[in-house]
DNA sequence: GTGTTAATGAAATGATCGTTCCAAAATTAA
DNA sequence: TTAATTTTGGAACGATCATTTCATTAACAC
């Protein structure tokens, strides 16, 4: 029946989540969409709705690509400290691999519109809510194994980790120097032992 | 000879500030902020220059503000652990105080633009190198009170805590819970001791 | 008071904003 | 091949963007 859709969404995402990271959401036109994609302007309403439409899939299409990321490292971990230590490599490679260096893309977006937009705001809601049962679990883990201490309870932990790599996040921004970020996270994780 | 500037120039950065904090650089236009100054467009422009012009203003007399706020709080540290609590108390407070749960104005404006702009990409850097600089010197009369330990050097450490006030920041823009932020800056604190 | 100078008010600048509209092209089921 | 359906291309929408222009108003030195 109808003629059926033909770029490739993926890349399309791709390419609009390259633009909106690299310029945030207000300073991202619809012109600069329509550039980067090279879809029609019609094609990108009709397929995502709208400005904030195509935002909110973009960080979808992130967010699943960093779990993807979160989930092989932590495939490899065989115990607590492997684990969390997977986890803030993972941070690091990325923010070192970035020459741009454009922060990560929902920190930017919480500090952006997390206190204007409400269907943002539940996003990275339950984006932080995911992230923090992920570290619990590393936490509890690694206290049950008796590799971590329990002076706090993992939910405790799991905020205060997920707090540092905010903050490592937005140090990534203008500090460019690897050991300088190695030896914060390794600061951060010494009062789990 | 002139006409004199008749407005109240500090007041008008307050209401200024107020706009750009709730609603970033991009986020703001022009009207905003005639509308929030009771300025004449015209005389924004003559006495600022330019968004941009206006937006460097609005951001030292923000970090102004913060460092007087700081200046107080150290001023009455009688040792290191002192210091140190009031900067982080500080910091809650602002936190806390926010109904509207903006952030930092510097931290936002760090993750919006200091990828794309120069002048402000510097001026973040200078206002980094004070907060290091401040950190660093609590750190370092610390560890010559030995009431904290040399695992890591004043620098090292300074870095480590500031990393810690920007994750705070973040937090602290969509979590409330006054318990658990004080508990991530016990986490924070407790690996100096 | 007069002359000088700069701040002000209000309108207008061209560019760009996000979004819509509609005819044309393209695809599939029949 | 035809009919049905939806994507596409491109122009256009009104609104808003940052900035400029200029006549008017107001303050100071003399």
């Amino acid at each position: 029946m109808p003629k059926v859709e033909t770029f490739n969404r993926t890349n399309v995402l791709q390419k609009a989540t390259e633009v909106f990271h690299k310029k945030g959401y207000n300073g991202t036109s619809m012109q600069d969409l329509v550039d980067a994609t090279d879809l029609n302007r019609s094609s990108i309403y009709n397929s995502f709705g709208s400005k904030l439409g195509i935002f909110m899939e973009v960080l979808a299409f992130y967010q699943q690509g960093a779990n993807q990321n979160f989930g092989k490292g932590l495939a490899e971990a065989y115990n607590a400290t492997d684990a969390i230590e997977a986890i803030f490599k993972l941070t690091l490679n990325d923010i070192i691999g970035d020459d741009d260096r454009k922060g990560c893309l929902i920190v930017n977006c919480k500090s952006e519109m997390a206190n204007q937009d409400h269907t943002i705001k539940s996003f990275i809601e339950k984006n932080q809510d995911r992230m923090i049962a992920m570290l619990e679990d590393i936490v509890s883990k690694g206290q049950m194994e008796k590799i971590f201490n329990t002076d706090q309870n993992p939910n405790q932990y799991a905020l205060y980790l997920y707090t540092s790599i905010q903050g490592l996040r937005m140090t990534g921004i203008l500090n460019k120097n690897e050991e300088d970020l190695q030896n914060i996270i390794k600061t951060v994780l010494k009062v789990l032992y």
